[in-house]
DNA sequence: CGAAAAACTTGCACAGCGTGCAAGTTTTGG
DNA sequence: CCAAAACTTGCACGCTGTGCAAGTTTTTCG
């Protein structure tokens, strides 16, 4: 169930997924305590136990340091949508190779962290900017990802690129109202999500929405 | 149809508008003949005629200038999306609005810059998430307005912020596959994605896109 | 083991960014 | 026409991001 561990690396890299933690953790504790007006690369470098030159040798920036991690689930998800069985809809696929994985699963690593990280994001529009490029990644790769499952020519054909945006949309759209609400597990808020969607009246006309 | 223009300004106001442009069109032309990495504000200021401080009372960076014009059409949209008569599907709604709106319609105020813009965001990473940062802006003004459309409370209900966020990822991928092919109109990259988005199979499993 | 090669860290220098401030200029409204 | 308000500009200053070269650590291989 755990990816990109530590297993098969030598002294170097295992020192550099360190660093690589260090510096990050050091950055959201630095942004959460004094808030990210006054975070600056060389205070985060030095609680990190690193030269201000080191920092940049990891990260482009300190936004960079901050939003990394929430793109990094992404190739996770890609490898498990790829083992969703053939005949399930593309949707209910990304659904589950979502909801599966490590970050948006039952049971995130450190859930407080994530909350404290994405409600930060959300405060400030340069670091929201800046995970929205990261996520434009994320749905690039599941874009060819469906692209491969639905053997078709994503440069011909809209429709994987379409699912995969959708899909994204739809965590988006979950995690706001997780932060917002705060204490439900972020898979139900995304459940719901998916499940609202999957009722929405997109075109039909008339009268809207079944007024219970 | 034309919106903000200088009809009811005085001369203050009106100057600041062409300096705003003058600006806007400066970074732009600078950055497509030498391309973004040479782009200095202090080029753009000289190109445009102004001091580089007050370049920054006009614009925070030099991304920002040239992005926001893509983001500007969106107040139009809000507008003409509450225009469009109740009993149309949300949808319908959002796409009419978009489609009759100055900068996607039919005969956006200049193709040939847009065009180029557009191109040069989707080539260069931090552009990219600028402008995703205030796309997501125009995303929740189109929520907001939904949920006005559609009488009923944001906080509690996912549906606006879905369909909203539906909307604007439809346009962006019809934007991306436009910029690739180039000379198609706008519009009509934008009705081909709504309508395959339409036609689409998004949940049903078994055998997937009626193999015609 | 031990020495050469490869990879990583660090300090330094430097150009560019973004902002507060205060002095000067232009526009506005009475 | 004059005072207030709004805009422009230069200056100063701290922070950012990167190339480069010198030093250090890890790896590789004889």
């Amino acid at each position: 169930m755990v990816f990109q561990e530590d297993a098969f690396l030598g002294r170097r890299e295992q020192k550099k997924l360190e660093t690589r933690r260090a510096i990050r953790d050091a950055a959201l504790d630095l942004a959460l305590e004094d808030g990210l007006e006054s975070l600056t690369v060389e205070l985060i470098a030095h609680n990190a136990g690193v030269s201000p030159r080191t920092f940049f040798n990891y990260f482009a920036s300190k936004e960079d340091a901050l939003v990394t991690e929430a793109a990094e689930g992404a190739t996770q998800v890609r490898a498990l949508l790829l083992e969703r069985p053939a005949e399930e809809s593309p949707m209910r696929a990304l659904h589950h190779a979502i909801i599966t994985s490590d970050y948006y699963g039952s049971i995130p690593p450190d859930r407080d962290r994530l909350l404290a990280r994405q409600r930060l994001t959300q405060d400030h529009p340069s670091l929201m900017a800046h995970q929205l490029g990261k996520i434009a990644n994320a749905e690039r790769t599941f874009a060819v990802a469906l692209a491969e499952r639905m053997d078709t020519d994503i440069d011909q054909d809209l429709v994987p690129e379409l699912l995969a945006a959708t899909a994204v949309s739809i965590i988006r759209v979950a995690m706001r109202h997780w932060v917002a609400e705060g204490d439900r597990p972020l898979y139900e808020l995304i459940d719901m999500a998916f499940k609202r969607f999957e009722d929405m009246d997109l075109f039909s006309d008339g009268a809207v929405g079944a007024t219970s």
